[in-house]
DNA sequence: AGGATTAGCGCC
DNA sequence: AAAGGGCGCTAATCCT
């Protein structure tokens, strides 16, 4: 294994996360002044142009963030800086890092594996510097060795930790990247057309907040504080969507007083914009947008999004007369076909459970959330979401809030978040009683968590869940709350922070994790079935094939995600989805 | 001044 | 006894 590092030319206004990493590696701008690679005899470090390439072809490579080594790699392709070769493999330490539970960045990721703490303050002293500044300022040498200890950090990271990682999972780390360089064609008009009606609707935001033309910040709590004073409006503690004592406040007032409409939409048509301004940043000459999704981005296993953009919180319809969704479009001839695992957490947490008559009730087909009102509900009618859509909503309200443990006061914006119900506080709180009387395998299920959490805390040890799919999960230093001895904390990241943590939270984060691993399997079997998959979110996958085997592929993706894992073969899985000319839902 | 944190908001 | 969780990004603000 040989550890590659490149460092190159950044400033303030020049950085990867205004361009996104393809953009800046092949900006003009972006001078990449030296590489170090190390491993299998090798000890090089110095001009990147200089190196012997070919001699790295064959071989196997391995980058702290290996998208934006090998990004920069082939920018000095395409620059001619470099000639083109191949190597047998480029591997990830950052993604091994982070399935290992180590915090992603180097020095961090060092610092909690080896207890080897290294200084990050060449890097920085070098924001703004090129390679003859360095020089000149008799800062060479350091910035030799700097390179040159960050990629034995990687080499030695990889070594001692790689054997951890399994090749299933290193298959989903590769193939992460490899949806990073495919991307996903733009329908660049419509972005453009979406920023002229946005910009318009931001304006028209602006002139109706007084302070905003006189250059103060817009959406400054404090300002909007002293405001209220000078008007006689009482002001609120948040001005949180959700928050209970803000709604109430914008109901009585907003008549009287439009600015307070005029902050939220400002707020909210600004970050949309920003969102499409960032994507047309990122948009390449072929049209396409690289995909950046961060392999185990979440402790959970779960990807996140990365990199300035993230695909996996695009509104799902029109905000403020622009639909960034549609925008998102299949390459000329071709079409996406876009499946999704229907609900997966809660068919998770049946599994889990041991819940026998819901997962009966799910094998022999009937749909989640009426099995749900059977069981619990007192339903004895035919199907329910179409004789009773009200019940049917209850139904799923406390299908997906109630099963972490969540209260009455939470369960009540839940169940206005996920399913538009309106409840009392009373209402709420029967509900919550009620769910739990009749839930008694995942109420225990939470107590037998918690009480394994407090064995590992009484022994000093981190604790440690094996999943269904061999994995491990970890919380790191569980114990007291030493603000409140009678809660729990724990790390999920070692030397990370500690939060509080319970049963009903520890059972959502196993839940989310099988969940993750029941997608991942299907994901590589997507891929083996030579069904390209071009960018997905969490249990939903889009797919790009002709026009002509939309359907095809759709049956087949279909049938690939209802097909459970070899270590779930009893997890009654279903899949749903549609052949799409534009990203949907 | 620049990095870190918080508040708010989008999604699953 | 009670407690939903997981993210990333922008703008504002805090902190060094």
């Amino acid at each position: 294994m040989i550890a590659v590092d490149f460092e190159t030319y950044y400033s303030r206004a020049h950085t990867v996360s205004d361009h996104g990493p393809w953009a800046y590696a092949h900006h003009p701008d972006t001078d990449i002044y030296m590489v170090s690679v190390r491993g299998e005899g090798m000890d090089y470090v110095g001009d990147a142009a200089a190196f012997n390439w070919p001699t790295l072809a064959g071989k196997d490579l391995v980058s702290h963030n290996a998208a934006f080594d090998a990004t920069v790699y082939q920018a000095g392709v395409t620059r001619k800086m470099f000639p083109a070769f191949t190597p047998r493999s480029w591997s990830c330490s950052a993604d091994l890092a982070a399935y290992c539970g180590l915090p992603r960045a180097l020095a961090d990721a060092t610092e909690a594996a080896f207890g080897e703490k290294v200084s990050k303050l060449m890097r920085n002293w070098m924001s703004g510097k090129r390679w003859a500044d360095a020089v000149a300022k008799g800062k060479d040498k350091e910035l030799l060795a700097y390179a040159r200890r960050d990629s034995e950090l990687c080499l030695k990271l990889w070594t001692e930790h790689a054997p951890l990682w399994p090749a299933h999972e290193r298959r989903l780390s590769a193939h992460t990247r490899a949806l990073i360089w495919r991307g996903v064609n733009i329908d660049t008009d419509g972005l453009k057309a979406g920023m002229d009606t946005l910009r318009a609707a931001k304006d028209a935001a602006a002139q109706g907040i007084p302070w905003a033309a006189g250059g103060e910040a817009v959406l400054s709590l404090a300002v909007l504080r002293n405001y209220c004073r000078t008007v006689g409006v009482p002001a609120p503690a948040s001005m949180a969507k959700d928050s209970e004592e803000c709604v109430q406040w914008e109901d009585q007032y907003s008549e009287q007083f439009p600015f307070i409409r005029a902050i939220r939409d400002y707020r909210r048509v600004n970050m949309l914009l920003r969102k499409f301004e960032g994507i047309e940043r990122r948009v390449r000459e072929d049209g396409t947008m690289p995909v950046n999704l961060k392999y185990w981005g979440a402790h959970t296993g779960r990807w996140s999004g990365d990199a300035g953009v993230n695909l996996q919180n695009l509104p799902r319809g029109e905000m403020y007369g622009a639909n960034l969704r549609p925008l998102l479009r299949p390459t000329p001839g071709k079409v996406f076909v876009i499946v999704d695992l229907s609900q997966i957490e809660p068919r998770v947490l049946s599994w889990l459970a041991d819940d026998m008559g819901m997962l009966s009730a799910l094998r022999a087909g009937m749909p989640l959330y009426e099995a749900h009102a059977r069981a619990t509900m007192g339903w004895t009618g035919g199907k329910l979401k179409d004789q009773n859509p009200d019940l049917y909503r209850l139904a799923k309200a406390r299908v997906l809030g109630l099963g972490y443990g969540c209260g009455a006061g939470k369960f009540k914006s839940v169940a206005q978040a996920m399913a538009g119900l309106v409840l009392g506080e009373d209402e709420c709180d029967k509900v919550v009683r009620a769910w739990r009387r009749t839930n008694p395998d995942i109420t225990a299920y939470w107590r037998a968590l918690d009480h394994q959490l407090a064995g590992a805390s009484t022994r000093r040890n981190d604790f440690l869940y094996a999943l269904p799919s061999g994995r491990e999960m970890r919380w790191t230093r569980p114990g007291p709350d030493p603000e409140d001895p009678h809660r729990m904390i724990a790390g999920t990241v070692k030397n990370g922070p500690r939060s509080g943590t319970w049963g009903g939270k520890l059972c959502e984060n196993v839940v989310q994790a099988v969940a993750r691993d029941v997608f991942a399997d299907a994901l590589l079997r997507l891929e083996a079935a030579g069904l390209p998959v071009i960018w997905h979110v969490h249990d939903e996958v889009i797919i790009e094939v002709d026009t002509a085997s939309g359907a095809e592929a759709l049956a087949e993706t279909i049938r690939i995600l209802s097909t459970p894992p070899e270590w779930a073969t009893h997890l009654p899985l279903a899949a749903e989805g549609s052949v799409e000319n534009a990203y949907t839902k």
